[in-house]
DNA sequence: GACCTGCTGCGGATTG
């Protein structure tokens, strides 16, 4: 006998012409029985009816007679994305099916979008089923008798949650979470509230679900439901017609355009994907250039366009009026493109996640392939393609680490009840325990953020605007008008640099570009952004003016951004595909097409077999190179060549300059570097002293400065400025470094300066990595080869060692100096052309 | 001739 529900469910599926996969009936099962859990599907595989349709069925179940009468029960479903855009996808989907079944319900959004009457609205009367962010999950927290809205919940479900696993939105989510299930009707505690996640697939997945429903959930109402549809994977690798011309270095890639132009060609709808926004505009510019038939056709989507001109490439896809978009990331997720059959990846997508993520974009139907080309930017990232390909073929997939002891967030978290209805601190302490982020959390450190909202701690008692919240009986409340409504303008754990919009003369706004690039700029110029050719008027208050240019040519901006590594498990691979290079069992198709370069490596130099590691010593008139490859990705190079260099530098001082990429790292000094000695020396790649060896090494003061940057932020310790009127950077800057400053040598043990250390140390330097890649390294044979001229292994690396970092405080003009003095040209000369790079420029630092 | 790495994500008031 099958409830009212399961037939309503039933009946719905048919009349749609659909099959219920089998995951969507486990999933109904879980959720009818009344379990919690996380849903472990891919996007556009049917899950959000595999939670909906369930939700509907136990509802209908509940009033069978009269469902199609039942209304105004209050908020029932609580759905958070991280997605603003998938909120009114998700929503149209939902009132389809209640319009199909004849449930008179509305579903609502609450975003940033919302209007103020919607928002005004939807206090008065509450939605059954409401779509959200954590963001706003968080604003709501901060309204007057904000329990009310959420006394009928009877399930929340947190939509990819792998995209907020591992960030502080996540963390977010979870302190929401510890919040919601003290309201649910159903009982105190996790006596009835639902809660469910949906995730892709990653390395962690149980863990996603302790994350998800904190350290007291009962383990025997926990389940997992996974969708095994088995997608098939296209993947191939383009490789250079002339392996041997194709440049050792370089990201752009624009090489490979006609073999890349071909497969849009073959095509119905391409997404090229790079790496970088400047990448983007290179690629669009490159196509226009060389292939103008595709104007028209050919659409840009990255995440310093405007919204207005995103969401019509949005449109424009599904409408099938595109045949191929060159994007980032930010088309990666969410929004499903039917018409979409062929993905190509442009350079090293770093992860196998990331790829498969974009992969999954093409062949987006049920039972259709999913398509996929990799283009290497350079020689040896060929390679990547190989260990993709296995990497996806073994499951290898990455990890989201959860973020534990986020203080930032909790204090932004306090202050954020303190706004609304006001707190205890012995409830909110066992609440907030609950969570997986705050497990550990002690009493004395609660405390110590308790005496920091309302006394400003130690340091800034006598500064008014850090005194926010009152008690008053125990009660913890904000009662100026102001603090509140400033904290409900800052609320959120995303923050960014300040950026310049650019804007048509004629009105209408194009997206943001960076100070840095407009202080470039004269008027007249010409620059190419968002795929157009714009003249530069002028700049005032924050905005660029522009006009239509007719000019072919023009600057192309560039943003900084966040320098993702290879990740751990690609690497892994990838030094798995070297070993079998180095056997000469080689069996895929980039391996073999690179053969040309490896032998060119044995013959200079060597190839390292999985227990060894190289290192290549040689001399040139910029000085003596060291090159090291241990094949961990950039970060951990980065952190492990200045270790490396201050461990060599106490056998013998010298001053090192240093450069990596996510292959190895090159310290280059003017000296006669000791380097057998050094290897003699057990201690050289050892663990021992690491993290005091770090300390001395790197600058982790500096380090730790950057990030308290975004942590004052989130804790509310600078006001970032009204909508429409951002305070300074400069000022900023300023008044988070002086904080900095004030609180290392007042408060040392103070919570948020701890962080900023932690965070340095977990994310700047990959400490976990570099620890376990220590101690990989000491376990191999170390190969020493001295060389007479750079390696393809090296070539890359010194490419990039003009950005490269000092460690001792020699002058820039001496630098410069020095750089154009001893440049090596008879070392240079007889290396394949890359690009070129101005002697003399740096890049800024990486922290 | 220039550009030649560096992603994504959200939210928001009041006064005059």
């Amino acid at each position: 006998m099958i409830s009212k529900g399961e037939q309503v469910i039933r009946e719905w599926y048919r009349q749609k012409n659909w099959t219920q996969f089998a995951f969507q009936k486990e999933m109904a099962d879980a959720y009818l029985s009344g379990f919690s859990g996380l849903l472990n599907a891919p996007t556009g595989s049917g899950k959000t009816f595999a939670l909906f349709l369930p939700f509907l069925a136990d509802f209908i179940n509940k009033h069978p007679e009269n469902y199609t009468t039942q209304k105004n029960n209050g908020l029932l479903m609580l759905w958070i994305t991280p997605l603003r855009a998938l909120t009114n996808d998700i929503k149209k989907a939902m009132q389809e099916v209640c319009n199909d079944i004849g449930l008179p319900w509305t579903i609502l959004t609450r975003t940033g979008d919302t209007s103020a009457a919607d928002k005004a609205a939807l206090k008065k009367k509450l939605p059954e089923v409401l779509l959200t962010t954590p963001e706003s999950l968080h604003l709501m927290l901060a309204q007057k008798e904000y329990p009310k809205m959420f006394q009928n919940l009877q399930v929340v479900v947190i939509d990819e949650w792998h995209e907020l696993l591992g960030t502080k939105r996540g963390v977010q989510v979870e302190l929401g979470l510890s919040k919601l299930k003290t309201r649910s009707p159903l009982g105190e505690g996790w006596g009835g509230l639902r809660i469910w996640g949906i995730s892709a697939t990653i390395g962690n997945l149980e863990q996603a679900a302790e994350v998800l429903l904190g350290n007291d959930f009962p383990a025997e109402r926990i389940k997992m439901v996974r969708a095994n549809l088995d997608k098939k994977l296209d993947i191939r690798s383009v490789i250079p017609e002339n392996i041997e011309n194709y440049s050792w270095a370089g990201h752009i890639g624009v090489k490979l355009l006609p073999q890349v132009m071909e497969i849009v060609a073959r095509s119905k709808t391409t997404l090229i994907f790079t790496n970088t926004r400047s990448q983007s505009e290179i690629w669009y510019h490159a196509i226009l250039d060389n292939y103008p038939e595709y104007a028209g056709v050919m659409a840009m989507h990255h995440g310093s366009l405007d919204n207005e001109l995103r969401n019509w490439v949005e449109q424009a896809l599904h409408a099938e009026a595109l045949k191929v978009v060159v994007c980032t990331s930010s088309l990666d997720l969410g929004v499903d493109f039917r018409p979409v059959d062929t993905v190509v990846q442009v350079g090293s997508p770093k992860g196998v996640a990331r790829f498969m993520q974009r992969a999954g974009r093409s062949g987006h139907h049920p039972g259709a392939v999913s398509r996929a080309y990799f283009v290497p930017t350079h020689s040896l990232e060929l390679l990547e393609g190989a260990a993709l390909k296995q990497a996806i073929k073994q499951g290898v997939f990455e990890s989201r680490d959860p973020m534990l002891l986020t203080m930032d967030v909790l204090i932004q978290y306090m202050v954020t009840l303190a706004v609304s209805d006001g707190f205890r601190a012995d409830e909110l302490y066992s609440e907030v325990k609950s969570t997986f982020a705050f497990a550990d959390l002690r009493r004395d450190e609660f405390n110590q953020l308790l005496d920091f909202i309302t006394n400003g701690g130690k340091t800034l008692a006598q500064y008014d605007e850090f005194l926010k919240v009152e008690i008053e009986n125990g009660l913890y409340k904000v009662n100026s008008r102001r603090v509140a409504m400033r904290h409900r303008l800052s609320i959120g754990t995303i923050t960014s640099e300040l950026s310049i919009r650019v804007k048509w003369l004629s009105g209408g706004s194009l997206g943001t570009i960076e100070e840095g690039f407009v202080a470039k700029l004269k008027p007249g110029n010409t620059f190419w952004f968002a795929g157009r050719s714009l003249e530069f008027i002028r700049v005032k208050e924050m905005t660029a003016y522009v006009k239509k240019s007719n000019a072919k040519k023009g600057l192309i901006p560039s943003w900084a951004g966040g320098r993702m590594p290879l990740s751990s498990q690609l690497s892994a691979v990838f030094r798995d595909k070297l070993d079998e290079v180095a056997h000469g069992i080689e069996q895929d198709i980039e391996v073999k097409a690179l053969k040309p370069l490896f032998d060119l490596q044995a013959q200079l130099s060597h190839l390292p077999q999985r227990h060894e590691f190289l290192i290549e010593s040689f001399k040139s008139r910029e000085g003596h190179h060291l090159l090291f490859y241990p094949f961990e990705g950039r970060l951990v190079h980065e952190g492990m060549a200045s270790l490396l260099a201050y461990r060599i530098s106490k056998i013998k001082p010298a001053s090192f300059s240093i450069a990596m990429n996510d292959y190895g790292f090159e310290l280059l000094t003017d000296e006669d570097i000791p380097i057998e000695k050094a290897l003699e020396d057990v201690a050289f790649f050892s663990i021992e002293n690491l993290l005091d060896d770090i300390q001395s090494s790197l600058n982790s003061n500096e380090m730790a400065r950057r990030r308290f940057r975004d942590i004052a932020h989130i804790g509310g310790l600078v006001f970032t400025g009204y909508p429409g009127q951002p305070v300074k950077n400069k000022h900023l800057q300023a008044s988070t470094s002086l904080l900095f400053e004030v609180f290392n040598e007042y408060e040392p043990d103070n919570l948020l300066v701890r962080q900023a250390y932690n965070e340095a140390l977990a994310f700047q330097l990959e400490e976990f990595r570099l620890r376990a890649a220590l101690q990989r390294i000491s376990t191999q044979t170390i190969v020493l080869k001295t060389i007479e001229r750079p390696t393809p292994f090296a070539f890359p690396i010194m490419v990039d060692s003009l950005g490269r970092e000092r460690l001792t405080t020699e002058t820039m003009e001496e630098r410069i100096a020095k750089l154009a003095r001893n440049y090596a040209v008879d070392d240079t000369e007889k290396l394949p052309k890359t690009r070129n790079r101005k002697p003399g420029i740096t890049r800024k630092k990486g922290f």
